[in-house]
DNA sequence: ATTAGTGCAAATCATTTGCAATTAG
DNA sequence: CTAATTGCAAATGATTTGCACTAAT
């Protein structure tokens, strides 16, 4: 295996590697915990020797999720998540703690729907309910 | 059979049925068109006597959502829906038009998940996209 | 009288945008 | 030089809140 490398995942991608992109991106790369726009500019402006504004947070998220980079999460209102897992999976939210997993769509049964014929389906996202212990 | 009066709905709910609050109440009965505050609102506030600021409607769907009387629906970022169904049930959402549909749990395979145990699952939505024709 | 509910306007929160300054090619 | 990107601050959109007023017990 190798390392996952943001620049080579953005040039990949087609997004020029500015390194507030770069470090955007490396950060939603390590991490699984879902965080918000906010929660990506505390965690990078602190480590991060390159300046970084809340317009480019949001600008770069907005950027990177039309890129196929990343993908948007709306687990609860008012407010978006951020995950670097574009693969196909689901979310479990804990109800408590707001916190947010992934769950990939092999541990669940697929979902069969007999629907009015009139809708057509692209796809479907399951999101659980629950309590996540420890 | 017998109609469904949201004067009765929201009294054994135990809702205080103010004017106001009948009249949203009574609106998200007849429509499944998932509608936002703002939606309701200018519905609303055409059609009745009684007035009705904005403000009311958001404390009256707050109200509401927290008597269970209906649910708060989040499929996009930015804003909130309501449903007066409160049946256990999934949604469809039109990617194109942003319209929502809601699909009976009996409908869909029910989703069996393989977790780690630690997960403690109390229910799960399931939101298909796609288009719905017509 | 007391308490709950409403309306208005101001406040707040998340997100977006206009624009001048900066940087990369 | 030229175009893209950034930061700042102001703007926007959804929702919430403080407070004076009204209605109901």
């Amino acid at each position: 295996m190798h390392e996952i490398n943001a620049e080579e995942l953005l040039l990949k991608k087609g997004v020029k590697p500015t390194p507030q992109r770069v470090v955007i991106t490396q950060y939603l790369l390590s991490t699984h915990s879902h965080p918000t726009a906010d929660e990506i500019l505390d965690e990078v402006k602190n480590a991060l020797p390159v300046s970084l504004s809340r317009a480019t947070v949001y600008n770069t998220l907005k950027t990177l999720v039309e890129a196929g980079v990343i993908q948007e999460v709306v687990t609860e209102p008012g407010r978006s998540r951020y995950d670097a897992n574009v693969s196909d999976h689901h979310h479990f939210v804990d109800t408590e703690t707001g916190a947010v997993f992934d769950i990939p769509a092999e541990v669940i049964t697929p979902v069969r729907a007999t629907l009015d014929e009139r809708f057509k389906v692209d796809g479907y996202k399951v999101v659980f309910f629950g309590r996540r212990q420890d």
